[in-house]
DNA sequence: GCGACATATGCCTATATGGGCATATGATGA
DNA sequence: TCATCATATGCCCATATAGGCATATGTCGC
């Protein structure tokens, strides 16, 4: 098997880093293809296939208007990311280092334990 | 150009599924491969290679002892994933989503001004 | 209707992935 | 020394990606 595809997540399509400079540029409202091929300084059509790409996920939505489109975020799809990530909040947080490697120390002991008891 | 590497970022590492969940488990403190083979149900030669790509973006650190390899969690490298996401985390905010509305509302108005003003 | 504009799609290439399988490497105990 | 266990690597394949470029589609003003 390949690796899975892009559309296939939040998290496969967030990994490419245009994409985020898309998504970031989305926070300050909506944009047109356009702008986005301004502020991210990439032809139009890879704006284009990596706005397909967001689309699919769900993270951008598209409004007609005119001859151009506007394209909103829709953050929603990032829930499961930072979900996921909180867990590992403390793992970089100053204050709980320490309790972190006491708490680890103890459970390699058990572990250290359950190995030799069996 | 193809995707970029698996090891190029967490954001990338992090992307496949079975990565998160090595990680997951790594949690409750450190594993042999053999622990994670058999949390995983995968194939070993697999999670060697996952655990590859987690070593290579420094989000494991491994330790010998005698004929296993113990790993170790470390989330330090997760930290620019919660930082970026964390941003969007209003937008599935119940309690903000009124406030996002009428925000949005306005920067469009003042957009369309923008467009129209030139 | 027509030419300019805005956007999406198609086709091409290089790349490296995830997984399957066999095997190399290395440590252990008898 | 040797068989066994623990782990990592190598080779194979199918897949689809990001980007480059040309072009299709659709809309506007005139």
């Amino acid at each position: 098997m390949a690796r899975a595809a892009t559309t296939t997540d939040a998290f496969n399509a967030v990994a490419e880093p245009r994409r985020r400079e898309i998504l970031d540029a989305l926070i300050g409202g909506e944009r047109t293809v356009t702008d986005l091929v301004e502020v991210l300084g990439l032809p139009q059509p890879l704006v284009s296939k990596h706005l397909r790409v967001l689309r699919e996920v769900g993270l951008v939505d598209v409004r007609e208007e005119g001859r151009q489109r506007v394209y909103r975020l829709n953050g929603h799809p990032l829930k499961p990311i930072h979900d996921w990530v909180k867990n590992y909040e403390r793992t970089w947080t100053q204050r709980f280092d320490r309790l972190d490697a006491v708490l680890e120390e103890l459970k390699e002991m058990e572990q250290r334990n359950d190995r030799d008891g069996e």
